[in-house]
DNA sequence: ATACCTGGTATACTCTGTTATACTGGTTAC
DNA sequence: GTAACCAGTATAACAGAGTATACCAGGTAT
């Protein structure tokens, strides 16, 4: 009986605590690009033009801005090799592999959704 | 669970497919209102205020546009009763409800990123 | 020699999502 | 009578995400 009435009285607080969450999470990788990003870099790619052409319809701009603001943020490490000419190379941290869930979650509905309105696979 | 999204993540197969689901993905639930706004329908609110109430920030002109939007989309059904006064509800279709797995991990992440940054629960 | 590769930066502009504020027309409560 | 609730609409303005285009300086391939 208890129980109960604590369950229902605290509903209400738990959903204001899932909706802060979720726009916590909406504003960190919010925008176009961040996530594409990380998915890429996750996925092996290392290198500022390998990570562009993996991205359709990036511009270098964008790409730029974003991986200065991903390396502030602890999301990824930059690494530039002496070697001629230099290269750069962007790495994940762990921190990075943190969105995995939600990326898997958006590509399979990205999946479903596509097969659902073509009609194939 | 680290190692797992990592080495899910990590495995370079189908990245072309996978990265247009993704964008389509983005492309859809884009934008800071619209995750919210399913996520407090499916939370069982029903009226335009109750679901504005829950949404700390919103406006009216942005709820109007994305409810009109989503109804469009067939995301969420829009039923008017007749009664005086007249009385408005929303309910979500099934189609909305296959955003709930990237809501949970959403949800999920943002609870964890919060811990992590204040430290307590 | 010239055309394209690398890892970006610079400048200028557009676009639209988002905010702010006020307002409508009807209903109910004190 | 006046204040607050409902479900929104109207108007105007803004900020910044995103686009387009060109450019740099060095190296490589034909």
């Amino acid at each position: 009986m208890k129980k109960e009435a604590e369950k229902v009285l605290s509903f209400p607080r738990k959903q204001a605590e899932e909706i802060q969450a979720l726009q916590d999470t909406i504003y960190v990788v919010g925008g176009k690009w961040r996530l594409p990003i990380i998915n890429s870099i996750c996925n092996g790619n290392k290198r500022f033009r390998d990570i562009q052409r993996s991205i359709p319809g990036i511009t270098t701009r964008m790409l730029s801005r974003e991986l200065k603001e991903m390396e502030l943020n602890k999301l990824i490490n930059r690494t530039v090799y002496a070697d001629t000419p230099v290269t750069v190379e962007y790495t994940s941290t762990d921190y990075c592999y943190s969105f995995g869930p939600i990326i898997l979650a958006m590509i399979d509905w990205g999946k479903k959704h596509r097969k659902k309105i073509t009609g194939k696979d």
